[in-house]
DNA sequence: AGGCCGATGTGAATGATTTCACAGGCTTTG
DNA sequence: CAAAGCCTGTGAAATCATTCACATCGGCCT
């Protein structure tokens, strides 16, 4: 942890019971893991909350601990010297980042900031790694979170390579109208933001948004976007290299 | 597995004293495994050997089925509509693969092709994942290998969108000589291949190449790449968007 | 040896994205 | 409410990589 000011600490007693850890009772990784065994785990947590844009921790520094997110969006992101930065991913409440360095023992592969005001229970590596092997059920399901998480970074290493701009950003959104399905189609992210996520300019996002809003497959608002036509961003993805004029 | 003709075939007996299988022993993935549990998971494997070329399973494939290499290379791959395709790993003897679908049951997320006349070791899912399950140590090892994974992927993610051609292509080198560290400076490979890695035209690549061979960072052969200068190739990458001229 | 085929090497033209330079528009905050 | 700051929208010029069209080279097979 890299310049996180803990600003609250729930240590010890009794978290277990601290309502804060429905959410994350509730996320699928955790669901269906025995009662005592996520209790067990709670014990390992402290609880902070952070501003928007603080720093969660660095690429390159020694990771030991696993992050849950209780609210808010976390950004997982890396930059390169000369200025530019990619996001990865974006977390949000009820799942978990950081497993990587946690598990492994290795450093950071990015970094974290709190893309807004969030609050995280941090679980540190220590006494977690024996816990894990001593809970088989768990150590199934980080391998399961492991499996989500290869298959998301396969496809977008897939899309940066495959497709062109339109190609990516259709499947960017899909991809973020899929995580977001409960909201509805609307898709809470800047322009900028996603043109991070799909590595190409601000300005060349616009452009292109701003043509499928014309023929009417997306709508543009302020800090979000709706997909409209889902089938027809798909089927771009699926045609290879070619603007659907 | 997809169009995959076992034409040799080893089942049951006497397995784990195939000498076939040093190959498997020696690499970390199963070097610290007990001798019990490694002569268990031998029992799944079926004996396969397959000629260049030969699909081993393609993208979308149910997939049931973690394969070891014994000897060849395989290659991981995916490919668009459009005829473009990507090379996303070369798996070499003593590697595994397919751990993905094996581990969470779901569909392959990339083709897998001979790359080499190959023999391979098949283990199949149907009892794999109870074994797992009662072995904590053989399910860290596959929570590390994914976490080797993820990184190795992340890392091209990186690459792919932070990076400009020279700097990638620097960066592919660097990996790849890494891996064949014990081959000396030398990495087999054609510049078709180098360029479906890196996602760029063979054109442009071997413009690049010529451009540090006249420099001497680099010696080109005949289907291999010889890496004379790794630091200047180094530098290259850390200073972002550069020629280094 | 002759012939083929896959791997390399190159230049010129084309095309897609980035850069750069602004102009409004919303929102937040003192 | 006014200013500041992030978000959005847009055009023209510049840049980088691709495409296309060949020529060469090296091995391998017969």
């Amino acid at each position: 942890m890299t310049g996180a000011p803990p600003i609250e600490r729930t240590a010890g007693a009794p978290l277990f019971a601290n309502n804060k850890l429905s959410v994350l009772r509730k996320h699928p990784y955790f669901a269906d893991l025995e009662p005592e065994a996520f209790d067990q785990l709670c014990r390992y947590a402290k609880h902070i909350t952070l501003k928007r844009g603080t720093t969660i921790f660095s690429k390159g520094d020694p990771g030991t601990s696993l992050i849950a997110v209780i609210s808010g969006t976390v950004k997982i992101s890396i930059s390169s010297p000369d200025g530019r930065n990619a996001i990865l991913n974006l977390i949000e409440a009820g799942e978990i980042f950081g497993e990587i360095a946690l598990l492994d023992g290795l450093s950071r592969t990015a970094d974290a900031t709190a893309n807004t005001n969030c609050e995280l229970f941090v679980i540190d590596r220590r006494e977690f790694i024996p816990f894990v092997r001593s809970q088989p059920t768990l150590a199934m399901k980080f391998i399961e979170l492991l499996c989500a998480r290869l298959r998301w970074t396969s496809d977008q290493v897939e899309q940066v390579i495959l497709q062109d701009l339109p190609g990516r950003l259709a499947s960017a959104l899909l991809r973020l109208s899929d995580k977001h399905k409960p909201q509805g189609r609307t898709i809470s992210i800047t322009q900028q933001e996603i043109s991070e996520m799909v590595g190409m300019t601000r300005e060349s996002i616009n452009k292109q948004l701003r043509a499928w809003a014309t023929r009417g497959w997306v709508r543009l608002e302020h800090g979000a976007i709706v997909v409209l036509k889902p089938e027809s961003l798909q089927e771009l993805v699926d045609a290879g290299a070619d603007d659907g004029e």
